[in-house]
RNA sequence: GGCCUCAUCGUCUAGCCCGGUUAAGGACACAGGGUUUUCAACCCUGCAACACGGGUUCAAAUCCCGUUGAGGUCACCA
């Protein structure tokens, strides 16, 4: 038996997903129960989302929480590099081999043929797929196409007819038909490769022996056990998670919770009490006992224990676990020290104190008027959010605008919300006070507080950005309907602002581009947080 | 909608693979009580589930089939 060799590929496309950590977890904790390896691989393979910054912010989260790799792209090791970005020619190789094998196709169809195939299809009820238009060129259409260098991309050659049959360590076996997969894209037309191409080669040439991965992923395996085949490599095997799910049961998005792992460092829960409560999402030690470290995990780790449905993250659960840490685990002065590495030290508050000065007389006024620095969640009536004039659902849409407008912005600091906070006010035609207030009881908890904007910036973006969706839940919240229709009347408001028929901003998805972008981006287009590295 | 997956208390789960030992166990939450100067913690008690319908069997939460429900997925995103 070749060493256990496991892997998580998170996408560097967001803040860092609590469901990449959970993912990590068990790779980690079987690896490590069975004495192999874990690794850690970028899948920056989508050129218009992946950013350096979230590289470096995964890496950093999951170090907080306490997850070591064995190899990855900062430490470096034998099946490098780590970081698919880096690896493109491994791919073009390999999809040229493809191409010989008759496994793969290059496809020259237009974006925009694609978009109205697949229009006509949804129109007559069919399933939309690749019409398979390109994949019996002719020779010489082909030889014409390259030489006047025609854009193409490189799609999988699925058999037209035939069963797939997978097996997955907790599932037993899958099978579905050829006929109902699609001629996957393998090679974008920008040459870079798109998952399920670059994970199969990596997976293969890093030597990955078992693939643990969110349950998301399983209808696609049958496009990488083909790829497998085809290239003659031996399958790893394969085991597919239960998701972690908001309390409706979705799964779990950052809509309506926060799925950032650094909301949970910021708001002061304990690291080995997330980590051990992502231990207990789907899984249970044999002995019950339902607090342990990540050592007595992997001491009696068991992946046949695995649940199948899908687990609530219920952050209730999580508080218990994290003050039972604090009570068991800790000593006054261990939790001192770990509270001045949070937030309770002299470089925090010195940036609080600038805020603060003006608005006290003596010292002892600090404290009681700037808590919401350091509070985890905040407690306040709804109404105090509702400005006079204005409904609570219009305050819910321009928190919620607000939200998907700081979004993606690479530096968070006050100049930048202030600025978006008046691109608000003139896109819904609200008085700037009338906004900036509703903000202060969403970010503060209270109607008198020290500057928003720098407040704000000092909160960070991760807690900022639950506060507003709390807040949200108390104006009644924002239903994926609600949200549709409000991404349209952005962009109605947003067009009407600048007439200029301007190409949009730069965003990769149409639909997912639109400034609300949480809710109804395809499954998992979100930007930044959803796509929970499963992988 | 097609395909796939899943289905034990409100939530996380044990039990299911190897049917009987289960009046289905634990934890969170909730309710009540105790302890405590208060609160929290802690202790005790209570509430609360095998989705439904058929089989198989002497016996089914456990095996099989169906129904229903839920979720996932159907991109030049991962």
């Amino acid at each position: 038996m070749s060493p256990v060799r496991v892997r998580i590929a998170p996408s560097p496309t967001g803040a860092p997903h609590v469901g990449t950590a959970y993912i990590a977890l068990f790779n980690y904790a079987f690896a490590k129960s069975q004495g192999g390896q874990f690794l850690l691989r970028i899948e920056d393979t989508d050129q218009t989302r992946s950013h350096p910054s979230y590289e470096t912010a995964i890496l950093e989260a999951l170090r907080w929480i306490g997850l070591k790799w064995d190899e990855g792209p900062d430490i470096g090791g034998p099946f490098g590099p780590y970081r698919q970005s880096e690896r493109t020619e491994i791919y073009r190789q390999h999809a040229e081999k493809l191409l010989l094998k008759d496994g793969a196709y290059r496809c020259f169809c237009s974006a925009e043929r694609l978009e109205k195939m697949r229009e006509e299809q949804v129109k007559r009820g069919a399933d939309p797929k690749y019409d398979g238009k390109c994949r019996t060129l002719g020779d010489a259409i082909l030889a014409k196409k390259l030489k006047e260098k025609a854009p193409f991309v490189i799609r999988l050659k699925v058999p037209k007819r035939g069963k797939c049959t997978i097996e997955d360590r907790l599932r037993g076996s899958v099978t579905c038909e050829y006929k109902d997969i699609d001629d996957q894209v393998l090679i974008k037309s920008d040459n870079f490769p798109t998952y399920h191409m670059a994970n199969v080669i990596d997976d293969h040439l890093m030597e990955i022996t078992h693939v643990i991965r969110g349950e998301e992923w399983l209808p696609s395996t049958p496009k990488h056990v083909l790829l497998y085949e085809f290239f003659g490599w031996n399958k790893p095997e394969f085991i597919h998670m239960p998701l972690l799910l908001n309390p409706d049961r979705t799964k779990l998005s950052k809509r309506r919770n926060p799925t950032s792992i650094f909301y949970y460092r910021d708001a002061g829960f304990l690291p080995e009490a997330l980590l051990n409560y992502l231990g207990m999402m789907g899984y249970s030690r044999p002995n019950g006992q339902e607090k342990f470290t990540v050592e007595e995990m992997i001491s009696d780790f068991d992946i046949g224990r695995v649940a199948l449905g899908g687990s609530v993250f219920d952050i209730h659960k999580l508080r218990w676990l994290s003050g039972k840490y604090i009570r068991e685990s800790y000593t006054p002065e261990k939790l001192a020290a770990c509270m001045a590495q949070w937030r309770i030290n002299s470089e925090y508050f010195s940036k609080v104190m600038p805020l603060m000065m003006e608005r006290m007389e003596t010292m002892g006024d600090f404290m009681p008027r700037c808590s919401f620095f350091w509070a985890g969640e905040l407690d306040y009536d709804a109404e105090a959010l509702i400005p006079k004039k204005h409904s609570a659902e219009e305050t819910a849409k321009v928190l919620q605008s607000m939200i998907a407008g700081l979004e993606h912005e690479p530096v968070w600091n006050a100049a930048m919300i202030e600025a978006k906070a008046k691109e608000m006010a003139k896109i819904w035609e609200w008085k700037i006070r009338d906004i900036v207030a509703p903000l202060f009881v969403a970010m503060t908890g209270k109607n008198v507080a020290p500057p928003l904007f720098q407040s704000m910036e000092l909160l960070g973006p991760h807690i900022c950005r639950y506060r507003f969706v709390q807040a949200i839940e108390k104006l009644g919240g924002m239903p994926k309907e609600k949200l549709a229709e409000l991404e349209k009347e952005l962009e109605e408001r947003k067009a009407k602002l600048n007439p200029q028929p301007q190409p949009k901003p730069v965003e990769p998805n149409p639909e997912a581009a639109t400034p609300t972008e949480p809710e109804n981006r395809p499954p998992d287009a979100t930007p930044p947080e959803e796509p929970p590295a499963t992988v």
